[in-house]
RNA sequence: GCCGCUAUCGUCUAGGGGUUAGGACGGAUGGUUCUCAGCCAUCAAACCGGGGUUCGAAUCCCCGUAGCGGUACCA
């Protein structure tokens, strides 16, 4: 603990990589708008804003659009909807401009056909007429030679004739970058610092034939004309690095310092991805199952970060104040779902009963169980008796519909194993619920108090067992054999339909 | 294939040469109770393997192995 407080105060990574060297920290999210934000991209956000947040900085959030097929307005708005629910607001882009604008790439164009002129001008880019055919066999030939590198930069070199003849053949050109024959170093504040071998660097495609440029030369430009000091982003991208270094320093940009956070993965240990696990990764879905923001943000935060031996449970502000990239992991985290519940409930249950009951009712709303003639009250008294049941918002619906309709089913389990599967119980159980029915059809008044008095007195005086009667009871009234005290539950639902319920379901025996 | 990253209970993790390897989620058992949930108590559960370095290694180094990521005119 007195080293890891050093540490902090130092401002160091474990392998003495200065974390800040700049008065103003300016992060980014740099989504990609091809679908919706799932819990990895969500993390990145949240990384990204802790930071910002804990140094007093600028989050910023830039769009990626450039891959102009796949990316739609749709999930664009998808993501702003995300980020705005778990609060992770941002200070400049996305929809609210500032003074870098356009934040969104498909805007940027000619910043980038700039820069790409300059680097071919320079040297430092060259013109590549290689068709996908071609590419293919290079990098079946490469594999097979068992080459570290899968182009071999043959169009570095090519004659005027060749490329007249290209031309003539109505071959369009991509733009490569010329990577250098000395090694490139980065340095990762999470991972360390590392040489790369020019041997294994391969002259990507910056510049597409259609003239749209690719993700390593807007992303190292955008950063750099972006002030971005700090590129906080997942280890899928660490390979993308030493290119983009590469291109910045032939550009003579200013390179952000990196942090590549380990990936997100799911129950096989794969990577967290739109395409393989569906929207059941999406963060817009867990707030519409009832995740409460909170959870979401302390659940994520936890992934591949950690703070003592002792904390599990997180405030927003706690987070930013002791969020740290020198406790950032190195290894992958598996998500959770059993552990994200637990925390849900943890801050559902930390709610007051008013503030759980507003937070409720829209779930009984898309379900149509409101029809505005409830007073709030009674929708707080149901609140208060399912008292810390709730693992999401939504299991507020089957577990307080019957409050609201008797269409429900008796459920065959609850009916077998307290109904009674002869004759003889259910004549039974008939009987309980018959003299259950006249003693509340007699009792008083209808309060907990009375009510528990007159049923405790006559499953005593007739030596019934206090289960027996009590789920004999519940089931007749709700359908389930488990859930709130019986006794509110039966002055809650009231006389009236209490006694309306009593009949039918004996009638169902 | 090639390049890279990683490696502590099932899961998230603490750990910075000497600890009965700690906590949390999940699991199991018991208690409380009208059921369920909760709560309380208890339990099971881990240092990938092999070599070094050292009096001493989960911790430092090397070699394996495994997993993952990348290997696109995606990001």
């Amino acid at each position: 603990m007195g080293k890891d407080s050093e540490r902090s105060k130092m401002n160091e990574t474990p392998d003495g990589l200065s974390i800040v060297e700049t008065d103003e920290v300016r992060v980014r999210m740099a989504p990609s708008p091809t679908g919706f934000l799932h819990i990895g991209g969500a993390r990145t956000a949240l990384f990204n804003w802790l930071f910002a947040k804990h140094y007093n900085g600028k989050f910023i959030l830039r769009i990626d659009d450039t891959d102009t097929a796949r990316s739609t307005d749709e999930s664009m708005h998808e993501i702003y909807t995300a980020l705005e629910w778990l609060g992770l607001e941002w200070d400049e882009g996305g929809n609210k401009g500032g003074p870098y604008a356009p934040y969104l790439q498909s805007e940027r164009k000619s910043i980038y056909d700039a820069h790409v002129t300059q680097l071919l001008e320079s040297g430092n880019a060259y013109h590549c007429y290689c068709t996908p055919e071609e590419l293919e066999e290079i990098r079946a030939q490469a594999r097979a030679d068992k080459l570290p590198r899968s182009y071999d930069g043959r169009s570095r070199n090519l004659s005027s004739e060749a490329v007249k003849r290209f031309i003539a053949e109505g071959r369009k050109p991509t733009v490569r970058i010329k990577m250098p024959d000395t090694p490139i170093r980065v340095d990762d504040l999470i991972l360390g610092s590392r040489n790369i071998d020019p041997a294994t660097l391969e002259d990507e495609v910056i510049v597409r034939s259609n003239g749209m440029p690719n993700y390593n030369l807007t992303s190292i430009i955008d950063d750099a004309e972006m002030r971005i000091t700090h590129v906080i982003r997942g280890t899928e991208h660490l390979n993308n690095t030493p290119t983009q270094i590469a291109i910045a320093n032939a550009l003579g940009l200013e390179i952000p310092k990196f942090a590549h956070i380990p990936l997100v993965l799911d129950s096989n240990g794969r990577k967290l991805s739109k395409r393989h696990h569906g929207d059941l990764v999406a963060v817009n879905r867990y707030r519409e199952q009832g995740y409460l923001r909170e959870a979401m943000l302390n659940f994520v935060a936890r992934l591949g970060w950690s703070y003592d031996d002792k904390q599990e449970i997180f405030a927003v502000s706690e987070l930013i104040e002791k969020f740290d990239l020198a406790r950032v992991g190195k290894s992958g985290s598996v998500f959770d779902i059993k552990k994200l519940e637990w925390l849900n409930s943890h801050y559902i249950n930390r709610l007051d009963v008013s503030e759980r009951t507003d937070a409720v009712i829209p779930f009984w709303e898309v379900e149509g169980l409101l029809n505005q003639t409830e007073d709030r009250d009674w929708l707080i008294r149901i609140v208060e008796a399912v008292g810390e049941r709730l693992t999401t918002l939504q299991d507020i619906v089957p577990q307080t519909r019957y409050f609201f309709t008797d269409d429900y089913e008796f459920e065959t389990k609850a009916v077998k194993k307290w109904w009674g599967g002869s004759e003889e119980k259910r004549e039974k159980t008939s009987e309980i619920l018959t003299n259950l029915g006249q003693i509340l059809e007699a009792v008083p008044s209808f309060d907990v108090e009375t009510v528990e008095t007159a049923i405790w007195k006559y499953t005593d005086e007739n030596d019934i067992k206090r289960v027996a009667a009590m789920q004999a009871l519940r089931i007749a009234l709700t359908g389930t054999s488990f859930g709130p005290s019986l006794f509110d539950i039966v002055t809650l639902l009231g006389r009236d339909e209490v006694l309306k319920r009593i009949p039918r379901a004996i009638a169902y025996l």
